[in-house]
Order: structure tokens, then C-alpha cells, then sequence
DNA sequence: TAGTGGTCTAGACCACCAG
DNA sequence: TGGTGGTCTAGACCACTAT
């Protein structure tokens, strides 16, 4: 042994997975054609066509063959990776770059709710609802930040926190679990208060995260982050 | 019969997993709690182990319980869902609205190559390289304005393309397939062209998205998508 | 109609790790 | 060290669809 085994798992069906990748690389299955089906593999690799049928199913996943019934599997012609953005919370996402995380409130209570709000969050009557504005920091630096809307119809006791030293998103998941949220990302330009919050100049360009959370059909809270300028999201895998 | 069967599937495992949310969800299984093991629920059930393992397996992966060997499977106390979003090739992305794709050409030549453009495609030498300024358009309207830049050195023959009636993402499917890329993420200020060729004023917040493209170890080529102003990506799932 | 992938089962062995 | 999940095998049946 020349060193240390870094971790060895080798699942069959990855290192398959990873042949057969090869073998479509070097265009030994050329583009277009049919590849030997699931039944032949499986014996010149000696494993079940379960293990084959998974390998080959990733490769299908990632857009690299084309899989049919009866018509057996090609490769084809111009693969074309979708990329995958993942966002998670915050807090994680500065925790992962190793900086120290912070939370600073900047104004809560209850306020009137704007037009584009009430849509979000779907509301015809008139409940009470809390703003939350705070902003996010990273290693001391303004990372983000933070406009929350809490539907005070659904979540009542939100009426009656403290927010200055703990964040909504970290009190939601505390009270209000096994919510589905949706979530959708833009650009905006920064205003007075955020640009404050940034320290950027109004009018910079701003990635906008925005998510609204569902408990059932009644909404639960609807917030908007916007990092600070120059902020980057990259594509995993 | 009081309907159509609107294509019904019915995989085993995903019912199951279904099951199982709702246990969740109904709290049967409470949050930090072990849930029972594979061979009980196989048994209560009445499938094999193997697709019990699938349909948990299916839960541990979107968060909801932590599967660990000889501890067993918990109900995770607050699961914390990433949110995903998946970009593909503009051109789908228009189709997908069911409006009708169109793309224009503003400007294409050899070009020099500034700083930012230089170190991400990792150029050390001279190259020759081109670079396409374009429109895409959905149902006529601006839909995204884009900034090409194609390494002469990994593809001379870019250098002879006529990219007034093709646009460059196709042409490099066509000609340079299997690549790799990475992609990021951010927001910019609209600039004297962009705004231009996507009817809006200048300095508006746009959503951008760049993509370098790598043929082994070479760099292919390097584009900014700038989306019109309002642009929104939604998470999926 | 026949050949292909898709899924499920029963059984087995192994890796991990709480006790 | 024993119980748990993780993976693989062999065999089976089914769904789809090219011919």
C-alpha cells in the first residue's frame, strides 16, 4: 500500500455507471446508436441486470441515453445538462464558506400590508400581519438582507415575539413544522433601507430570493432576501 | 367506471413513501422518533424489504427522516427543505410557455478579450476569440439578451461560423459535443446594449446567468445571459 | 407478436455503529 | 457483538412499442 484507502465505497452499479460513461466518451457506443441491452451486460460485466438497469438509469438520468421499452437504449446525440441551483438557509450557506454568521434585527410589528404581499400570500380578509426587516451577516460583512411578512391569521403567537435575537426563518421552524413553501428568484434593485443594510450603493443589482410558506392551504409567511451585490450562486455537481 | 384512467402507474414503492409522509404529516410517526424497522414495515405491509428501502429511502433523501445502520430510521425533528432550480437552454425555456422562440444577431467578430472574459476561460496565451452579441425573443418580445465568447484556440472553427441565422448555443451542440460546464448565478445592472435589446432602461436590475463550457481541460467558450427585467426562475417540485 | 426496459420479490451478505 | 440499513443476485412478471 502506497497510503492511506481515502474512504472506498464502490458500489457496482456507480463504477458501471462510470464505464459506461467512458465507453460513450471515447465513442465506443457512438452517438446515436443502440447499445447492447440490459441482458447482454449483464453477463459481459458477470453482475444482475438489477445492478445494469441501475447504472444505466443514472446515465439516462443525467441525459446521456436515451432509455425505451422495446426499442432498447441509445446514446444520444447531443446530451444537454440541465444545471441545478440549491438553496437552502442562510445561516448554512454562510456557515459553508467557514465565516461566522450573524443576525441583526433591524424593525419589527405589526404594518399594513402591500398589494404584492397580500397576493403572495393569498389573503382576502384582513388578518394582522408582522413585518420583520433584519439583515444577515457573514464574518461581520452584510451577507443579506431580510423583508418578512408573518400571516398573523395562521400564526398568531408570531404576533408576540421578540425578533431581536432570533430569526423568523430559525422561530418558524421551531413552531410552524411540515409546511411546504414555494420559492422563486430575481432581480431587483436596491432600495433606501437595504442599500443601508448592504452597505451598497441605491440602484445596485440584487439576486432575490423569495419564498412563500404554506401550512396546508393557509399561508404562513412570505419573505424576501436580497443578497448583497456582487453575490454569486453556483450550480452543483 | 365513472371516468377515463388518466394513466395510472401506481410504482409500489411510491405509494408507500406516500404512506409514509402522511404518517409524518399526521404525526403517527412523531418528529426524533424511531419509526420501525425495514423488515417490520415490509411485513405490515406486505412487500419486500427492498421496496420499503426504496420508498424511506425516497424520505431520507427529501429530508425527512435521517437513516443511519443499527441506529435505525428517525423522523427528523425540522425538516428543512432545499429549494432546486434547473435552467436548461433558453430556447426550451421559451417553449415551454407555448410562445414562439425567435433569435437575433446584433453583433459577431474577433474581438478582444477583457479581463473577467479572459481568466474564466482560463486563457494564458492569445488566442483568437469571437464574440456574439445577441438577442433571444419569446413571442417577439425581448426575452434574454446574451454576451458569447468562443475560444479560437479549442474551436477554430468557430472563428468562420455565420451566427446571423444560428445561434451559438446550437452550433456548439452540434460541433463540440460532450463538454462539461459550470454555471452560476447573479444579478446586474442593465448596460447601454442590453437595455437596448431588451427594451428596458438602462440600469435595471437584470437576472444573469453565465455558463463556461470545458472540452477536457480546454475552454470552449464563456456566455452572460442577461433575462429581461422582471425575469423570474421558480423552484421546482 | 416478440423483445426490451421497469419493477417487484426472496434471499443473501456486508458495513456500520450503538450497546 | 448483534441489529440495522445498504447493496447485490436470480428469477419473475409486466408495460410498452417496433416490427
Amino acid at each position: 500500500m502506497t497510503g492511506p484507502e481515502p474512504k472506498e465505497k464502490a458500489k457496482v452499479w456507480a463504477t458501471l455507471a462510470e464505464e459506461a460513461r467512458r465507453r460513450i466518451r471515447d465513442r465506443e457506443w457512438a452517438p446515436g446508436t443502440t447499445i447492447p441491452n440490459e441482458a447482454t451486460l449483464a453477463q459481459e460485466w458477470g453482475v444482475s441486470r438489477v445492478t445494469v438497469s441501475r447504472a444505466l438509469g443514472k446515465l439516462a438520468e443525467e441525459g446521456l441515453l436515451d432509455r425505451r421499452r422495446r426499442a432498447g437504449t441509445r446514446v444520444v446525440e447531443r446530451p444537454q445538462r440541465a444545471a441545478s441551483f440549491e438553496v437552502g438557509l442562510i445561516r448554512d450557506e454562510v456557515e459553508r464558506t467557514g465565516r461566522r454568521y450573524g443576525y441583526e434585527m433591524i424593525e419589527a410589528g405589526e404594518h399594513q400590508v402591500p398589494e404584492h404581499v397580500r397576493d403572495r400570500l393569498g389573503i382576502t380578509t384582513q388578518p394582522r400581519v408582522m413585518r420583520i426587516l433584519a439583515r444577515h451577516l457573514s464574518g461581520g460583512e452584510p451577507f443579506a438582507w431580510e423583508e418578512r411578512w408573518i400571516n398573523g391569521g395562521t400564526v398568531p403567537e408570531a404576533l408576540d415575539v421578540d425578533w431581536r435575537h432570533q430569526s423568523p426563518n430559525e422561530w418558524l421552524l421551531h413552531n410552524v413544522a411540515y409546511t411546504w413553501a414555494d420559492v422563486s428568484l430575481t432581480a431587483a434593485l436596491s432600495g433606501p433601507r437595504s442599500s443601508r443594510a448592504l452597505g451598497c450603493e441605491e440602484g445596485s443589482a440584487l439576486l432575490m430570493l423569495e419564498r412563500t410558506t404554506w401550512l396546508g392551504k393557509w399561508s404562513v409567511t412570505h419573505v424576501a432576501y436580497c443578497y448583497a451585490p456582487g453575490h454569486r450562486m453556483w450550480s452543483r455537481s
